[in-house]
DNA sequence: ACTACGATCTACT
DNA sequence: GTAGATCGTAGTG
C-alpha cells in the first residue's frame, strides 16, 4: 500500500474549504492492539489572521503577527502533518496542518465517530462503547493513543493515515462558531455533520 | 524564577 | 450548570 490518500493540491485549497471537506475523511491509526478506524464528523479552522490561532498574537494595539514557538513550529511546516499539543495538563489535541508552508494554519479534529476497533478504543478510554468514547477533542486523542510523539508525523504514513472519502453534500454540515476559545469568539469556523450522534455539542 | 492561562474533561449539585 | 483538576507553554522580570 503505497498512494496518496488525498489528491496533489487537496491542501492548497483554502482552509475554510479544507475544514468542511474533511468531514466523511477516515483516521487509521495503528497501534500494539490492532487497527483503530474513525471518521471525522466535526472540524474546526484557525487561520493565519485569527487570533485564536496558536501561531498568531496581537500587539497591544491590537496588530497581528505571527511567532513560532516550541509548541507551535509543526503549525509552519508543510501542510499534511499532525499538529498535536498538550493543554489542561491532561489533554491532547490533533490538528491536521493546512495553509502554505510558513503560515499557520491548521484545522483541529474535535469528533470521531468509530468505525474499527471501538472495543480497543473503549479500553484506551476506560469506558463503554458509547459517544462518550470520541466525542470531544481531548477525548479522541486518547481513544486514539495519540500523543505529543505524532507532532509533525506525515499523515500519508503509518501509525496514522488519513484517507478522503467522497465529500458531504452541503445541507448535511451545520457551521457555528467555534468553542472553548475566548478570542475570536464568533467566528463560524466550526462544521459538523447534521445528525451525527457522536458531534461534542449540538 | 515566577506567573497566568489554556482549541478540556469529569464529577458533583 | 458549575467548579476543580492538572501541568506545559509562553511571557515577563
Amino acid at each position: 500500500m503505497d498512494y496518496n490518500p488525498w489528491p496533489d493540491d487537496f491542501f492548497t485549497r483554502p482552509t475554510l474549504d479544507i475544514a468542511p471537506a474533511l468531514l466523511g475523511a477516515l483516521l487509521v491509526r495503528e497501534t500494539p492492539a490492532g487497527r483503530l478506524t474513525a471518521r471525522i464528523v466535526e472540524t474546526e479552522a484557525y487561520l493565519q489572521h485569527d487570533p485564536a490561532c496558536h501561531g498568531v498574537r496581537a500587539r497591544p494595539d491590537g496588530e497581528l503577527y505571527h511567532r513560532q514557538t516550541g509548541r507551535n513550529t509543526t503549525m509552519f511546516g508543510p501542510p499534511g502533518r499532525a499538529y498535536v499539543y498538550f493543554t489542561y495538563g491532561n489533554h491532547f489535541m490533533l490538528n491536521v496542518v493546512t495553509g502554505e508552508e510558513g503560515m499557520p494554519e491548521a484545522v483541529l479534529i474535535r469528533a470521531l465517530e468509530p468505525l474499527a476497533g471501538a472495543a480497543t478504543m473503549a479500553l484506551n478510554r476506560g469506558l463503554p462503547i458509547s459517544p462518550a468514547l470520541t466525542n470531544g477533542p481531548g477525548k479522541l486523542t486518547r481513544a486514539l493513543a495519540i500523543d505529543r510523539a505524532l507532532d509533525g508525523h506525515d499523515l500519508t504514513q503509518p501509525p496514522l493515515q488519513l484517507f478522503l472519502t467522497t465529500p458531504l453534500p452541503e445541507h448535511r454540515i451545520v457551521r457555528t462558531p467555534r468553542i472553548g476559545i475566548s478570542k475570536a469568539v464568533e467566528c463560524p469556523w466550526r462544521f459538523y455533520e447534521h445528525g451525527n450522534a457522536w458531534v461534542s455539542r449540538k
